[in-house]
RNA sequence: GGUGGCAUAGCCAAGUGGUAAGGCGUGGGUCUGCAAAACCCUGAUUCCCCGGUUCAAAUCCGGGUGCCACCU
């Protein structure tokens, strides 16, 4: 026998590839709730941009980590893998499916694999944060490198010299831990998932389709309020909003450097390089199913083949 | 009609005699604490066409074509 593992349907793929509608009616078929993973729509204040789903676009189905935090806030990976088992759990002992539902491959991977950030504290991450990046502005990224090389040689050879990010998180962690990084990644991968996982990947055998309904979807924002909204987080001087697209592509508008149209174009394209980066993402992920939308006449054909995947064992 | 300038990758563009920078876009990839971020890889057998000079031409000369500016 063995132990009865938590089922977690997960939906994903590319911005604007319909993940939302999927997840809301295999939430109305196979009594389930929809968990957001989606780094930028926990943001409140953004709903536009994000194209976090609207009350109707919920359909009646309970949505989690979605606003729920403010754009002063710091946040990360660690604390929503936290959150989102948190929230897996409370819908399991409901009774219900529990439906990963986002584009932030990053976020899922976290939750699907299990991944353990730990308890950090953090003034000290800070502190050890700010000085590493000192260093490396001091140093350059080759010191870096050869630095991070010495006592974690196999996580080295993955990264580039220029990944500097990367690295100085591998040397951060060593440093908070003792442990070289590719230890903890051992450790985890020896760990079972707590979860059986059922992978939903949407793509599109034809891009330009894609590309279509991102181009759409920006045209709608507009009708949606996005420059009221823009507008408004544009005065929050906030590192976090001028990650999520929209944000930093209008400013030059609103500081009359363009026009409306241009700012709009610059914003589709961001937006199509991020649905290619998130494709190339869950490409290799072998273990999910891939739909390809495209393949489907209509939407409630797509819902069955999704749901009766989800539903095999 | 005249004079001057310009023609280099999908776009912008450097290169004035020695064997085609760079940026953007495109496509592919990486990804374990800001991930809608960050990072990596990716293209011209040839520089508008024809002829000439030269060991050697995107670079110089002549002629054509196209675009721009100014003049009449």
């Amino acid at each position: 026998m063995t132990a009865q593992r938590q089922p977690l349907a997960v939906v994903a793929g590319p911005t604007a590839s319909g993940k939302t509608a999927l997840a809301v009616a295999l939430a109305k078929v196979l009594n389930g709730e929809v968990v957001s993973a989606d780094s930028m729509q926990v943001y409140k204040d953004i709903p536009v941009a994000t194209a976090a789903p609207s009350f109707d676009e919920r359909d009646g189905i309970p949505h989690h980590l979605i606003g729920h935090v403010s754009l002063s806030e710091s946040y990360s990976v660690a604390r929503y893998a936290e959150e989102a088992r948190r929230v897996i759990d409370e819908i399991a002992q409901r009774g219900r499916l529990p439906i990963l539902c986002g584009g932030t491959g990053l976020y899922i991977a976290a939750v699907t694999d299990n991944i353990r950030y730990g308890e950090q504290d953090e003034e000290k991450v800070k502190a050890i944060r700010a000085r590493l990046q000192e260093e490396a502005a001091l140093k350059g990224d080759q010191a870096m490198w050869d630095t991070l090389h010495t006592f974690d040689p196999t996580l080295a050879d993955k990264l580039h010299i220029h990944d500097r990010g990367r690295v100085l998180r591998a040397i951060e962690m060593y440093e908070l831990t003792g442990v070289p990084m590719s230890e903890w990644h051992q450790r985890q991968k020896a760990e079972p998932s707590p979860y059986d996982v059922k992978m939903l990947v949407l793509d599109f055998k034809d891009r330009a389709r894609l590309y279509d309904r991102i181009d759409r979807r920006v045209d709608g924002m507009l009708k949606n309020g996005l420059l009221e909204e823009t507008a408004a987080v544009l005065r929050l001087e906030s590192p976090t909003a001028e990650q999520a697209i929209g944000c930093k592509e209008l400013r030059p508008y609103f500081d009359a450097e363009c026009s409306l149209h241009e700012a709009l174009e610059v914003m589709k394209r961001r937006s199509r390089q991020y649905a290619k980066r998130q494709m190339s993402w869950f490409r290799r992920l072998t273990t999910a199913h891939v739909l390809y939308v495209d393949d489907y006449a209509d939407f409630d054909l797509l819902v069955e083949a999704a749901s009766a995947f989800i539903q095999t064992d």
